[in-house]
DNA sequence: GTGAAAATAGGGTAGTTGCCCGATTACCCT
DNA sequence: AGGGTAATCGGGCAACTACCCTATTTTCAC
């Protein structure tokens, strides 16, 4: 639907700023991580010289941390490398028409980083309910679960029903990879 | 330098096949991690029945392992995330002239691959059975994977068994955990 | 020492999982 | 042409999950 010409392609942070100097290019895809010069200060800096250009950043899994700071940097686009496939050419297209476009789930973090006084606890279970959701992800029933931590097989459900609800998960296999992605389990 | 033209986006499995088959596609760039149907597979089911396209694969980091099964399945590129900056226009102009692409390092694997033929290190599963796995892992209840498969309950019952006859394993739980280590699917 | 949150326990139920048995159709390989 | 594997579909069943409800005791902060 819409054509992009590569005009120039870089390794480093300082190649690619003297690239976009040189081609003046619409937009520019950036990866965060580089040698010499990281993807956001490259930003930046073409922010100031480059501003017809604009930035797309390319970003590893949870680095949304950085996500203020390239707002900061004038950065238009901003697409994680799990979402590369998908998103970058919407992001391009997006971009090249004047918007700003972030990988789903980035725009969490900006909200959060938006006001951002009071840190989020991350995590909202208590105890109990981590150690009984560790056991399911590891794969015990909760009979066993109830077993385990000497309980009733009601007061394990009890547990499971409540953390599930706390973290707006419904079935088991969504709470196993919380649970991975939370290290309470190796997957 | 040479200009690519977007005539599709797809973020599924099953929607890139589809897609695929419909524009006839030059190139299909396919991230192995996708949901319903994981990229290797994708490629193999292109292969039969678009060989006029050439699938070029983007990939996390280390899951190098899979360039054996990946080559098997006539990919014509392979690229890690971490060099999808880099690397990934490379690629396309490279595969859009015939040739292969592979990203530096992976080489290195394909030639071990090679040398060990008998080398098997992949899940004994069928295609099918991959399938139903992830879309189980993905929390899909064993009626969804039906519908989406356009199945029924029963035999999609049938594959959940067969496979974790084959895997020895016996709860979703674990089933999970297996298939985040396999990046069938995101943990 | 009062109140909120957590931990405990139970009743009930619809739906799902895990597994047993069986079967037909299709395709690839030799 | 036959044999192995894959994919399809079915009946039945014990166990488990997910969710509804209520209720008591413990714990801890203010």
């Amino acid at each position: 639907r819409e054509k992009f010409q590569v005009v120039a392609e870089g390794s480093d942070g300082q190649e690619v700023i003297r690239l976009v100097e040189t081609h003046q290019p619409d937009i520019a895809v950036i990866d965060i991580s580089m040698p010499t010069l990281n993807g956001i200060d490259a930003a930046r800096e073409l922010a100031r010289t480059c501003p017809k250009t604009k930035v797309i950043l390319l970003t590893q899994h949870e680095e949304e941390q950085y996500i203020y700071e390239a707002l900061e940097a004038k950065v238009k686009g901003y697409v994680l490398k799990s979402q590369v496939a998908s998103d970058l050419i919407h992001a391009m297209q997006q971009v090249s028409r004047g918007g700003i476009y972030l990988s789903p789930g980035v725009s969490q973090a900006v909200v959060e980083a938006y006001h951002s006084k009071s840190v989020r606890p991350s995590d909202p279970l208590s105890v109990r309910e981590r150690q009984v959701l560790q056991l399911i992800a590891e794969g015990r029933s909760t009979k066993d679960v109830a077993s385990l931590l000497g309980i009733s097989v009601k007061t394990a459900e009890s547990h499971r029903s409540r953390l599930m609800q706390k973290l707006d998960i419904h079935e088991t296999a969504s709470l196993v990879r919380y649970a991975v992605r939370r290290g309470l389990v190796q997957p």
